[in-house]
DNA sequence: TCGCTTGCGTACCGATCGGTACGCCTGTCT
DNA sequence: AGACAGGCGTACCGATCGGTACGCAAGCGA
């Protein structure tokens, strides 16, 4: 669960580890402070001295969550060196793969957003940076591939992954795996030339 | 916005008024009732009186909400009666459309579903009824045109309107929309029978 | 052994949450 | 006029929120 340890004491690891389940399996706002203290096994103070508030520990949570999702485009990149479709193709399944994880519960910055719907929020701006910074690199990773509109089919993709994440939440997670991957390369081949 | 003033005192009718302009704005569990009551100019009592609690207060605006979207059916049926493509075809430009509103927020369906995301809570599994509803009319829409495999495509079509509804808060409502009819159409011509 | 720093938990803070006890005020029927 | 019923707001409730003052205990050099 991507623990950037930088200089975190051993219970401000255990709040960490701790912030990264709750936060995951609840939302961000439906967890307190005294809970991810309670299930850690530390005091409050020790989250806030190695977190300053909610909103850092918050912040930083959902950051990791991101370079997790963005490592997937390097990670592409190596297994299939070349080959940018297969790539593209790695990347979605990725995100498809996701959604089998129990207690999946759709795109966690996705759903930042919508529990924070401030656009003034430190929270909602990290969340706001750091899916932009997801959908430059999609779009990058398309714009190598032969098509006619990279930065239209990207949008697309991305939409399609954003929707997918979401029906898996109310409607069926393998139809929506299923339904990613089949639509992303119905979508894929629409903008292919020849 | 959908107003069943099924015996509602006046004051319950500011109460209600002020709650679908305020949830619709910062989503439910952001705003306190006492927001609501001041707002709304009347006190917590008469919110109480006339809902029983936050929770019914919610569910009735989440239900609001979702009937407004499942009239789109009714009215596609009315105006191209018969044409079942372009039925399909204003269903989804009436999503495209709503994003045009000012301060548009997404599906205020799906962001309840993430507000709530203890699925045993009363909202959310009224999102979860009323999601499930609209796939299933979708899905009636979509079976009635002269496509392979209607509930594949009926299942792609929401996560595209799923996902545009997603992209539009932290991307561009612009792109989203143009997007999201767009590759509708691209998909729904992916299925059509030659 | 002393004094000092460091890391930590207990117990508390004010603010705000959803929800309610209670009384006022007005219109109506007698 | 007087008794009554309904719709309403003031002022409060306990619980919980994010955040903090303070003191204890362990490890260090002298």
């Amino acid at each position: 669960m991507a623990d950037d340890s930088t200089g975190r004491s051993p219970a401000g690891e255990r709040v960490w580890q701790a912030a990264c389940e709750l936060f995951s399996r609840d939302g961000i706002r439906s967890v307190g402070v005294a809970e991810i203290a309670a299930t850690s096994g530390v005091g409050k103070p020790s989250l806030y001295r190695n977190f300053g508030s909610k909103d850092e520990l918050a912040v930083a949570y959902v950051k990791a969550q991101a370079v997790a999702g963005l490592e997937s485009f390097e990670v592409a990149r190596q297994a299939c060196p070349g080959d940018e479709l297969a790539q593209l193709r790695h990347v979605i399944a990725r995100v498809a793969g996701e959604m089998g994880t129990p207690g999946y519960r759709g795109c966690v910055i996705a759903n930042t957003a919508i529990e924070f719907s401030d656009r003034e929020h430190p929270v909602r701006q990290a969340v706001d940076e750091l899916k932009a910074e997801y959908l430059r690199r999609l779009t990058t990773l398309v714009a190598r591939l032969p098509v006619r509109d990279p930065e239209a089919l990207a949008y697309t993709l991305q939409i399609l992954m954003e929707g997918a994440g979401a029906a898996a939440q109310f409607y069926s997670v393998e139809r929506s795996r299923a339904t990613l991957v089949e639509a992303a390369d119905r979508i894929i081949a629409s903008y292919l030339r020849q």
